[in-house]
DNA sequence: CATGAATGAGTCTTCATTCAT
DNA sequence: AATGAATGAAGACTCATTCAT
């Protein structure tokens, strides 16, 4: 640690991480090839090095779930900053969950398919989810929209069904129609 | 010629219809292995024979799809029959629905990994779904328990997240609590 | 026999029998699929019905070729009636040798990989053929025209290689120089 | 390191690649199976191992194919060294070209089997036994013995017959008497 | 005789995983 | 650490052939 000169594989050891996660990403958002011989020719490396990375196919799934999970929940402070926590609550649900729930279709299938535990979402995955809900739930209970008995898991569930979204049908609006209800079941 | 006896190679031929299926059921349930090949050994017949009755995953997929569906449509008049519209509509989401996805998980999955297209559900399956509760929904609406311009679509995408219910956890409690939310979110 | 009426299953049969060997030589003709099973649905029969008609794949495949190849034998005479004997071999050649060959590719192909014997060709196939040729032959010996100790299976074997004829180049002319080239050789 | 020692792991891949080859040509001489699992497993190595080194059937046979051939043009210079050149041309007919013709009839099968375009040879090997038969021909009308104006590729479809060779007959004296024709069609 | 359901051996192909270099 | 060749288990699918009706 007293030298400045970083040990350059290990820069080389970054750099094929990001190669791979970003080769893995594309793929499952294409619902494309993931096997591991495929990414790793995609991605300029050896299988051998996917394995070093990810010993197991979950283990890459998961890996990149939580980057891309990882948005959703930052967001959320500037979401809170910058609207009314009403708008907060809508933007981030519809400009956000949906979006993302939309697009990564190809990511929760392959979770779906490499998963035979009961429990579909990596446990970090739902608590990333619930903190980003249940501050913005919270934001709007302190604003008086809502009771404040409203369990965020709950929400959260009732918003699962985004999923079954269709990015080439009335999305927005099926959203909104949802959030809507859910909001009215909410509200004070 | 005055009996009921059928051609007992149409019988045979029935029989295998039925033993492939429930074959295939058992193992769609427990997300186990889904090969043809698979399946044809547990039901005792040759590969040829499953591709005979069904030429494709798909095809095998959605006909267990349809007879595990069916009984969600059909339960429906009963317990309207036997319940107020409210206990109706609670019952069918708890005990037949929330059971439903629950236990039909590796179903889903599999559907989920054979279908390509955005729409994961055979198109039958949705409006079996939007059918059942369209009835249970406008029995509450002429009771005036809830309002009239409930989308019942929007229901049913509320409902979706009981997908991702564990059969472990407390979801009955949980499947209630969504409920009384939506339910709060309809009323009049 | 002291009664007119035909025994209908022998009309049935020979109808079957036709509508196979029409069947498999469509199929022949775009080395389409041969399976016994293909054929018997294209043809409307049960499998069971090719096999009786057709006991082995070579079998079919023959039947097929000797009638495909009946028309080169029978179409001779006419030739050598219309025309003097050089153009009657040019054009027994050129019109029906060279394109036989070249139609009928699916066919050879089909032959090629139904025979383990390394005579390719039935032996009436050969038959046929060297006597369509030696009619062909003999008449032009006796315009003078070409030596008579040629022997028909040596220029058979010489226009062999229209076999490898491409219907889209320009094979007429390819024939015409190959067949100068044999006339010549045959010259007296 | 003053060695010429190899990579050993390349040594193995190559050998590997020749074993494949070998095991390959033999399957086809005998039109014996072409599948690669057989192959893979007479040649003592995984399937997998042979598609890393031929993606498809085509391709193994084709090279099996470009191997065999090699030969025929590179037999043509000694030959026209050690050997007048109507001596050349006839050795090369009889002893190489015959000879492979009536060898390499399973490669020829597999190869029309496996290929669906017109041209069934692969096009070098077309170029090859034009290039062989163009240098001989060249020699014969440098030397006077044969006009200017033969056409290689038309002396070529002349001798394409030989592939229906019976080694089991008198092929040699078949193959004299097509090229006693072909010549006497070629002479000055 | 005709039918066509059933069978299962066998082919093609993919992919996770190992391991020598 | 990285590489990528090798492996072989496993699944998809085809088709010749049999046989009960």
């Amino acid at each position: 640690m007293t030298t400045g000169s970083v040990n350059p594989r290990r820069a080389d050891t970054r750099r094929n991480h990001e190669a791979i996660l970003n080769t893995a990403a594309r793929s499952l958002a294409c619902s494309e090839q993931v096997s591991f011989n495929h990414i790793a020719k995609q991605a300029g490396v050896g299988v051998g090095t996917v394995y070093r990375h990810f010993p197991t196919t979950e283990a890459l799934i998961i890996a990149v779930y939580q980057r891309e999970l990882a948005h959703l929940g930052e967001v959320v402070p500037e979401l809170l900053d910058r609207h009314e926590p009403e708008q907060a609550l809508r933007t981030w649900v519809t400009d956000h969950l949906a979006h993302y729930m939309m697009t990564k279709r190809g990511l929760a299938k392959a979770l779906v398919a490499a998963t035979s535990s009961p429990a579909e979402l990596p446990v970090n995955a739902h608590e990333t989810l619930v903190e980003a809900i249940t501050a913005l739930l919270r934001a709007n209970v302190e604003a008086g929209n809502i009771r404040s008995d409203v369990n965020p898991e709950t929400v959260l569930r009732g918003l699962g069904g985004l999923f079954y979204l269709n990015p080439k049908s009335e999305w927005r609006e099926e959203t909104a129609d949802l959030l809507d209800l859910i909001w009215r079941g909410m509200s004070v």
